[in-house]
RNA sequence: GCCGAAAUAGCUCAGUUGGUAGAGCAACGCAUUCGUAAUGCGUGGGUCGUCGGUUCAAGUCCGAUUUUCGGCUCCA
């Protein structure tokens, strides 16, 4: 973002807070920054804002702009702040945000016709700088972002240099809003969400599963040439289990409630048990019952128990697709995204503390390889790091020291930049995440790679070293992915439904032209099934043009129209989305293998190859 | 969970101040056998998300509830 598109977001964001304040006199400010993609100004005001209240705002702020008011900056002590913004009625927000300002520091003001504003500015000069802005929407945002505050008003705009780029700008969100995974999910019949079933539970439907198994298979071929093993484990485990690994109950509130047997929650009823001592007998062990798993790891761990390890096995590489279930908050939940119940490509590695680095190394090659051979490169790498301050880490200092050297040194050598967030690492370790930003700009964190202490530490996870002695292995945690329907839904929008040959749900369609060919097509179409490829025949009595178009709308990759002229002479007509230079009357022979070397070389297509 | 908006046929949507639900596409049937993004005609399809209330009468008004969407918070 340019410095001129900063001034005109952050100047937009205080005409806003002026037209609010001409039109509702009683609103207390409380901040208005620019942002990415815009601005915003927060409000609190008994009346709730409606979109007819947007348009009113929208035109005062016209008006304010026409009225070319100048922006004008003037500094104060912390006194004189303080006495101003008492003086102009706004001290309950303002007055906070004047304490943060460090000892020291300039106070400024940014002062435009009747409105002034405690700002660091900078700001453009004069309004009318403010070509082109509009208002989007209202929402709800917390106080300093924090839950327990009030909850004001928050109303959205976005602004440009020019009335062009703002159009395209809107045009663009539009074009966005027709490769949202939900939309497009819903129309290619991918996967479906119902009410009756649940929230966040995502029911994969046939053409969905075809593209999800694709995935898996991939994957899978990867790990066994990365030395992986597959494991299955079941989808409950006894509470006890995770007391041991410290998922419960210190993170309770984003789990599904326990099951609790049948006996010891009858006991409970039939004693009158309250709430509270019900979950104060789940915690300290007094009732016994499951817990739909949160994650995987645990029952990795207790595989690796099940046997002696010597420093000659390690590293112990077990890898699953593991559902898991997480009780997301309802107003988190969107499509694939952010779901309750979602399929991580989970891998644990057991190793010794020399191989931790190699290992880590063949992860991020494993996230790479999956990248690249989706062609995703929009992606950010973020290493997340512990807040020192915080304590809700499990482990020593010196193995956190030591695990977040290890990260570090692994992301530089991945030879992208990155950026390391303190206080974002999991409780029992530092975190590698690969982080994507869907069409409509959120960010959703796919991969990642753990480096874990703790667990070992927890499960007394052993081995025995050259010398003879017990020594403690290391964990990661693994999921190139993250998990198959955040990855799924991001890839859908990745390719706008355009799949490559390889993962698309139905991979080409034979048209014919007219019944006179359906003897020869179908003998194409056989050959074909054979070859264990997704293809359908459209024989029906349309005119080739409305086949044509039914193929092109369903985003089948490719087809082979068959006339009288191709069942002459054995040749199909090639047709292909994906793959212009593919098309072209060929030989039925040369266009199948074709076809099965787009497959087989996982061609992207034109569209990421121009 | 919180703030706001929304839910009508498989899909996209219309439905006047309350008077008994409509279009296009899709589906199905018949005719058509066609040369690279829409052949024509016909037919079926809706407890208006769910439950309750007001009313002679509710898709329309009121309440609750479920779900979805945009944010906020959260995301081991």
């Amino acid at each position: 973002m340019t410095e001129e598109l900063l001034k005109i977001r952050h100047s937009a964001s205080h005409v806003l807070a002026q037209a609010v304040l001409r039109l509702f006199p009683n609103a207390k400010l409380d901040i208005g920054p620019a942002t990415d993609s815009g601005f915003y100004y927060d409000f609190d005001v008994d009346h709730k804002f409606t979109a007819e209240d947007l348009e009113k705002i929208e035109a005062e702020m016209k008006k304010i702009i026409s009225e070319n008011q100048r922006f004008e900056k003037f500094e104060a002590t912390r006194e004189e702040a303080k006495k101003l913004i008492e003086n102009s009625g706004q001290g309950l927000y303002k007055l906070g945000r004047l304490n943060d300002i460090p000892e020291g520091a300039p106070i400024s003001f940014y002062k435009n016709g009747e409105f002034t504003d405690l700002c660091a500015g900078p700001h453009v000069d004069y309004t009318k700088r403010i070509k082109a802005f509009k208002l989007l929407s209202v929402a709800g945002a917390y106080h300093r972002g924090d839950e327990k505050n009030k909850q004001l008003q928050r109303i959205y705009g976005t602004a440009f240099e020019s009335k062009e780029e703002l159009a395209k700008y809107l045009e663009q969100q539009e074009q966005a809003k027709l490769r949202d995974h939900r939309k497009l999910g819903k129309d290619m019949g991918l996967f479906a969400i119902d009410e009756k079933v649940g929230q966040g539970l995502i029911l994969w439907k046939p053409k969905g599963a075809k593209l999800r198994q694709q995935l898996q298979d991939f994957i899978l071929e990867l790990l066994r040439q990365q030395g992986y093993e597959q494991v299955f484990t079941p989808h409950i485990g006894k509470l006890g289990l995770f007391k041991t690994s410290g998922h419960f109950p210190y993170y309770k509130e984003s789990q599904f409630v326990p099951i609790i047997e049948r006996d010891d929650l009858q006991d409970m009823i039939n004693c009158n048990a309250s709430v509270s001592t019900f979950e104060e007998k789940i915690e300290n062990g007094d009732a016994q019952g499951f817990l739909l798993k949160p994650m995987n790891c645990p029952f990795h761990v207790q595989i690796f128990k099940s046997d002696p390890h010597s420093y000659r096995d390690l590293p112990v590489r077990l890898a699953e697709f593991g559902q898991v279930y997480r009780w997301e908050q309802s107003g988190e939940l969107n499509g694939m995204t952010r779901v309750r119940g979602f399929t991580q490509d989970d891998a644990h590695i057991f190793c010794t503390p020399e191989q931790l680095d190699a290992e880590i190394q063949g992860c991020l090659d494993l996230v790479k390889n999956v990248f690249v051979t989706l062609g995703m490169k929009d992606y950010r790498v973020r290493i997340s790091l512990r807040d020192p301050n915080s304590d809700k880490y499990v482990g020593s200092d010196e193995n956190w020291q030591k695990s977040e050297e290890a990260i570090r040194k692994a992301a530089m050598s991945l030879g992208v930049p990155f950026t390391e967030e303190l206080g974002e690492a999991a409780f029992y370790g530092p975190k590698i995440d690969f982080v994507i930003k869907d069409v409509i700009g959120r960010e959703w964190q796919l991969g990642t790679v753990q480096v874990d202490y703790n667990l070992p530490e927890r499960f007394d996870l052993t081995y025995i070293g050259a010398d003879n002695k017990s020594h403690r292995p290391v964990m990661i945690h693994r999921a190139p992915f993250g998990s198959l329907e955040r990855f799924t839904g991001v890839l859908i929008e990745h390719f706008g439904g355009n799949f490559p040959t390889w993962l698309a749900p139905e991979q080409l369609r034979i048209i014919t032209l007219s019944d006179e060919v359906i003897e020869f097509a179908d003998k194409i179409y056989k050959r074909l099934k054979d070859l264990g490829l997704r293809i359908t025949m459209d024989d029906s009595s349309e005119k080739l043009g409305a086949k044509i178009r039914r193929a092109e709308l369903e985003k089948v990759p490719h087809m082979f129209v068959i006339g009288k002229k191709e069942a002459a002479e054995n040749k199909v007509s090639l047709r292909s989305r994906l793959r212009k230079s593919l098309e072209g009357v060929r030989d039925t022979e040369e266009a199948i293998a074709l076809i099965l070397d787009n497959i087989k070389t996982r061609d992207l297509g034109d569209a990421f190859t121009s």
